[in-house]
DNA sequence: TGCAATTTACGATTTGTTTCGTAATAATGT
DNA sequence: ACATTATTACGAAACAAATCGTAAATTGCA
């Protein structure tokens, strides 16, 4: 059972979550780095961010040494679908497919995740 | 051409949103009595976010009689995929496949919502 | 050793959002 | 016409989020 504080994060907090999804383990000066390529904000402004991330219980972090190493507190998938039910519920009168669809007709998908997506399909009514 | 301002509604703004898309034109008390359904907040309340969102110009508005009459001034399908794609964006690394199969997977789709989604993959190949 | 650079800590400011109280205004019914 | 009720307008308070300046602590190197 994969842990999942009920707790929102920001916008912000969700940049800097996505950082360390795929760097794993991180120094604010590398998410800092990552995060400039996105906005322009101070390190302070970042430092501060994980801070209170920390506080919340959205990373972890290691304090052993002079530069804290942090990394993420909670799943990338848990966090994908928590926000992917609040908008299916909030936005799409509570149904996937709906969204669904309408993720299908207006953005671009790729012929083979066409494919992936049919035997995903296929998959699940076969069941 | 649908206008759609680059204004991003908050969440208490779609809230309302949602009401305005359903009813078509609507008062402040008919919102606000839906409004009740979902969470209990005063008239004012209501009153004041809908004075805002006329402001920033994401509901319209006929002040002829006494009591005005709001209706929604963007378009629901533009807002859907303006926050599906800043989702898809932010949290799905770009790829509205990866949100697809997220939601397939997670989140329960009727049968017969499968059959459409299916048609209306097909019908994307074919193209 | 001591100077420069890096990092964390702290707190203040700014900006945005949500909430509601109070007052002014108009409409309604007796 | 007057009292009651419904509505809008206004502004302030409470809260949350984002930003950054400054200081203190630590490290490494000249």
């Amino acid at each position: 059972m994969p842990k999942n504080n009920a707790v929102k994060p920001t916008e912000s907090e969700l940049e800097i979550l996505q950082i360390l999804w795929k760097k794993g383990d991180a120094t604010v000066r590398q998410v800092h780095v990552e995060m400039l390529e996105k906005k322009d904000v101070g390190y302070t402004t970042t430092l501060k961010l994980m801070q209170i991330m920390h506080e919340k219980g959205l990373v972890e972090r290691d304090e052993s040494s002079r530069t804290h190493i942090y990394r993420a507190a909670i799943n990338k998938l848990n966090t994908q679908n928590f926000l992917l039910n609040k908008m299916i519920h909030g936005l799409f009168g509570g149904s996937s497919g709906q969204l669904i669809m309408q993720a299908l007709g207006n953005h671009k998908v790729s012929k083979s995740e066409l494919e992936k997506i049919q035997s995903l399909i296929n998959s699940i009514k076969d069941k």
